[in-house]
DNA sequence: ATACTCTAAATTGTATACATTTTGGAATAG
DNA sequence: CTATTCCAAAATGTATACAATTTAGAGTAT
């Protein structure tokens, strides 16, 4: 795993664009990356590139760089197609048959995140370890269902800056636990083999949380 | 629309990669390149950073990039995803309501065809041709959407070296009248407004591309 | 004041030189 | 003959110098 410098750079710039170090509408000067990261331009260069294919940045040639502003209607957009692919990752890991190592993987992420909502509240400690388990429910399936275009086409969609790691957003209890009652249903129909079902189900959980998202972003940007 | 030279480089690979001039598996070696296009390796070192980001290549740090290769299985694969977007595309571009500008467009992509059709067998000369309307049928619809993101996804998971733009393939009459019907259907099923018919008959329609094209390289494959 | 021109600074794009890593084969030991 | 070690050649990664383009602001004419 001993990666070259153009490739950590583009991991620290993937991380501060999604968590909203840097903003939507800036602009990223390769000189100023440069002596932040203590490299030559040159792969500070290269890693932008990267962040243009990702989608992350907007490239203007000969001008520079920009961190890619989304507006809620292409958040809505984007969550969307991310409902159909993950849809399709439901029916695809049943189509292709599943172990029970999976389904029982499948099951912790379900049953840690249980013990969080015993309490019936929600602790800011607790957030991070919520994210890592939902991330590690919507990862399974779509590695599950063995088709890497698939997962290509998933990473490419959901890297939204300053959307895809805000915390803030998720720490409405009833919210969180709605959408912990579709991961139990999922997970349901998937091991009985439901194929078409769990399409749906999935389907309609991503754009449910597309919903909130969009509708928290909208009641941010009119209150502050 | 002056691009750099970087940008006319991935331009130049993207064709070749595509069209199989450069094959599955071979080397894309930075020096060879460099001659070839007559810059230097910094340019084609970006233009192949692109490529990667594009799933055309494969990138392996400290080694080069291998123009990617894609199995039987992965093929099909891309197309199921593909098939899912596309199908998503068309249930979006008619909830978005369809211009009659956008309608007429559609319809004479089907028009054009069935000109070249008529004849009741394909000629050499309007294959090319007939690839223009049938991508410019899709690419409509797909712009239609309206989703940025469902684009961007299917532009990833559409391009598939030699395959993408393989010609021999589609020289099937029947399978091209075949497809043609889906269009026409397609079509109407816009037109009319019934976009969960129209999102499952493009679904079917990609898929039924997708059969087509895994079946043509199995034969090519064990008999040549 | 406004709009325009022109120039210099700033910024990005490319070429080249150098550093690092990988590769391949000769030499050698078993 | 096989396997291993080691070194030189080749290829990729990075830094730096230079070219081309854009940007910003002073100066000027209307």
């Amino acid at each position: 795993m001993a990666n070259t410098r153009a490739q950590e750079i583009a991991e620290h710039l993937r991380k501060n664009i999604l968590s909203g170090t840097y903003l939507p509408g800036s602009r990223l000067h390769e000189e100023t990356l440069a002596e932040e990261t203590g490299v030559s331009r040159t792969p500070i260069r290269a890693a932008l590139r990267l962040m243009d294919a990702e989608r992350l940045v907007n490239y203007f040639p000969n001008k520079g760089y920009v961190v890619r502003e989304y507006s809620p209607d292409q958040i809505r957009a984007a969550y969307q197609t991310r409902a159909v692919l993950e849809g399709l990752a439901c029916r695809q890991a049943v189509e292709r048959g599943l172990s029970n190592s999976f389904k029982n993987s499948l099951k912790k992420c379900i049953t840690e995140i249980d013990v969080m909502l015993k309490k019936g509240s929600l602790h800011k400690d607790n957030v991070l370890q919520w994210r890592h388990w939902n991330a590690q429910f919507h990862n399974q399936i779509i590695e599950a269902s063995g088709n890497e275009s698939l997962a290509a086409a998933i990473n490419l969609v959901t890297r939204i800056p300053m959307v895809s790691n805000s915390i803030i957003v998720w720490s409405t209890f009833d919210v969180v636990a709605n959408f912990h009652e579709h991961h139990r249903q999922i997970h349901d129909l998937l091991c009985r083999g439901l194929a078409g079902r769990a399409e749906f189900a999935m389907r309609e959980h991503v754009e449910q949380g597309g919903d909130f998202i969009v509708s928290k972003l909208m009641e941010a940007e009119s209150s502050g």
